[in-house]
DNA sequence: TTCTATATATATCGTTGCGAAATATATCAA
DNA sequence: TTGATATATTTCGCAACGATATATATAGAA
């Protein structure tokens, strides 16, 4: 999925600025799944201007830069659905936390636990602001349905957290006794 | 977390070669939370190399490219613990599945349906490999506790997916009704 | 039997996208 | 008043992806 159609997307939901789609991505709807910069958001919304799939409008600013807004033409419309339709590339994850944990035999154990302790406080972040949004009519089935899953994810991922971070503290304690005989 | 690190990561659990390396990713215990590219792989074994962060070892093969066999240096070794203290970047997911759902309303039913269905298919495929494992003892504390978020994570996508994918069907077919009068 | 796919193994290269800096200003807090 | 944060866009070097090329063996399908 290329940022043209993840442009395309997040204004078929309604005009918006560049800064505004990268917001989307950061903290707005789709933050949990998927993310884009502003170096490949503002070329994007260049081409699909120049390519008639969305159109733009100039608003003047007090002593800022004028705000280009954005909107979704009936072109990019179909343009959009005709992506949607393709084969959902297989999904990816990044993770430096899991990444560093992996190989927590070789990390001190003060900062194994600063890691999980900091990772539980985020996930309980987050859902706490994506459960607090209260407007289970007002977004579209889809786009709730998304909402639901990413909870239930961070949920168990805190969860999981919990539950087991005494125990792997027990193991790589034990290994550094081990380490000191 | 750039791919030289990722390499390096990999090496400390056992010699390998780039090949080895990229099935880690793409299949091995790494698999759920990084990728990384043959693109990104070789550059970043032979750049290892020239700062002898790393070995090489040719095996020659009959009638086959020689297999080119890495370990990590000591000095590798050292440079893989700083990287691993280092603040991790926060995780990105990148998920086409997501994507397409969220706009589900635009799509047809049958194929919600479909998407759906094989995605907790290919949960449950993952979750029977991650769990047949059976190596609770053999490998280090912090691999099998990542191994068990990843099964925990998994299983709850894979819950949720089945028991909230009858009312998106619901939602989205009523609203083609609504299209309809 | 022949064709196709898959697996082993590395290298290269065009294109995409990231991340950071540059530019400009307003506001709010320390 | 200094610094941080927010709005808003542009640009650019660099990292990484993804596909292709090269070479061969095996296994299964047609």
């Amino acid at each position: 999925m290329d940022v043209r159609t993840l442009c395309l997307g997040v204004l078929s939901r309604g005009e918006a600025s560049g800064y505004e789609i990268k917001k989307a991505f950061e903290e707005g709807p789709f933050s949990h799944f998927y993310q884009a910069s502003f170096g490949s958001i503002y070329p994007a919304l260049n081409a699909l201007s120049t390519e008639g799939l969305v159109v733009v409008r100039a608003q003047a600013q007090d002593k800022r830069p004028d705000k280009k807004i954005y909107s979704i033409a009936p072109k990019g419309r179909n343009v959009l659905v005709t992506a949607l339709m393709a084969t959902p590339a297989p999904d990816a994850m990044r993770s430096d936390f899991l990444f560093i944990l992996s190989f927590a035999q070789y990390l001190p154990p003060d900062r194994v636990d600063q890691l999980i302790g900091e990772r539980i406080a985020w996930y309980r972040e987050m859902l706490t602001r994506m459960e607090g949004c209260a407007c289970g009519a007002t977004i579209p089935p889809g786009a709730n349905f998304v909402r639901g899953m990413g909870i239930a994810v961070y949920r168990a991922a805190a969860d999981y957290l919990e539950s087991h971070r005494e125990e792997l503290l027990a193991q790589i304690g034990e290994a550094d006794l081990q380490v000191a005989e």
